[in-house]
DNA sequence: CTGAAACCAGACCGAACTGGTCTCATTTTA
DNA sequence: TAAAATGAGACCAGTTCGGTCTGGTTTCAG
């Protein structure tokens, strides 16, 4: 299976709950209980995803994080960039000169380029306003496999 | 950055390899020595991938591999699957009901889906064929930016 | 008939990575 | 001034993955 990382997922999970009111600063307690995740873990979430720029911390008593920018205008490939670095599926996809020993020779790379610009636009498409809509789409029904690729 | 294994990475330029006449019996040294990977690897990924069925074997003393379909009716999706199991991008989105605790109360689940689709049909697009054509694209000039998302 | 060449299978080990926790410092406001 | 919240990084443990090794089986050439 093609992987992002749980942390990432996690973090995906946040900013749509971030999403369901913009305005407001939460707290890290809050968004722990609201995503049903351990505090200490949620808390290195959000100081990432505000590191990023992604959100803007708000220190002191009545602190906490609030989405930098409204969420229309964040994508999910932001959020995963912020918590996973450069998308790509391999590591010569990415900006690496030299990492892979027999880059010139290697006669793959260029058609990897494009497969990593459709998940990647696949990914842009997707804002995490349309994540935090409130009615998910069915899960089945779409016609789609359900299980295989 | 969202990853393969670095195996299933090989797997593709093996497949690559084979899909350069796809007439023959390639043998393991000779993918080896033209892939510039050990030959215990790509014997292991021979294997699986004879395995699932993209690659017959022949046995005996003049016994190889060669594709078990035209390289056209080959997707990159297919080696994927067959080197990393169901292309997903987090667990829940795989056939594995109740792996996820929260699984009902999860507010993402459905868009998962739509964006695992998404990247499901990028890479059932790509056919090994392709992959092998002989002018990959310049790396650059289609405006692709090079490293961010 | 015999031996070499190639595939077949699975166990196994070491290393890298990642998730998650903990501790301590800093900031702001009631 | 004390409490509540973020900020930062070290650190440990568990898991996963890559890669190797050993041994067995099949087929064909001489």
């Amino acid at each position: 299976m093609i992987r992002i990382g749980r942390l990432t997922d996690y973090g995906i999970i946040v900013m749509t709950h971030l999403a369901h009111d913009p305005g407001r600063v939460h707290n890290a307690h809050e968004v722990a209980r609201a995503a049903h995740l351990k505090l200490p873990t949620v808390s290195k979430l959000l100081r990432i995803l505000a590191r990023t720029g992604l959100l803007t911390s708000h220190r002191g008593i009545n602190g906490g994080y609030s989405l930098a920018r409204p969420p229309q205008a964040i994508s999910v490939a932001e959020v995963i960039r912020a918590l996973e670095g450069p998308i790509g599926l391999t590591a010569c996809t990415i900006d690496s000169p030299g990492e892979c020993e027999f880059e010139p020779t290697c006669p793959v790379r260029g058609h990897w380029q494009k497969i990593n610009r459709a998940i990647r636009d696949a990914l842009d498409g997707v804002s995490i306003a349309q994540l935090a809509a409130p009615a998910p789409p069915a899960v089945a029904g779409d016609g789609l496999a359900r299980v295989g690729v």
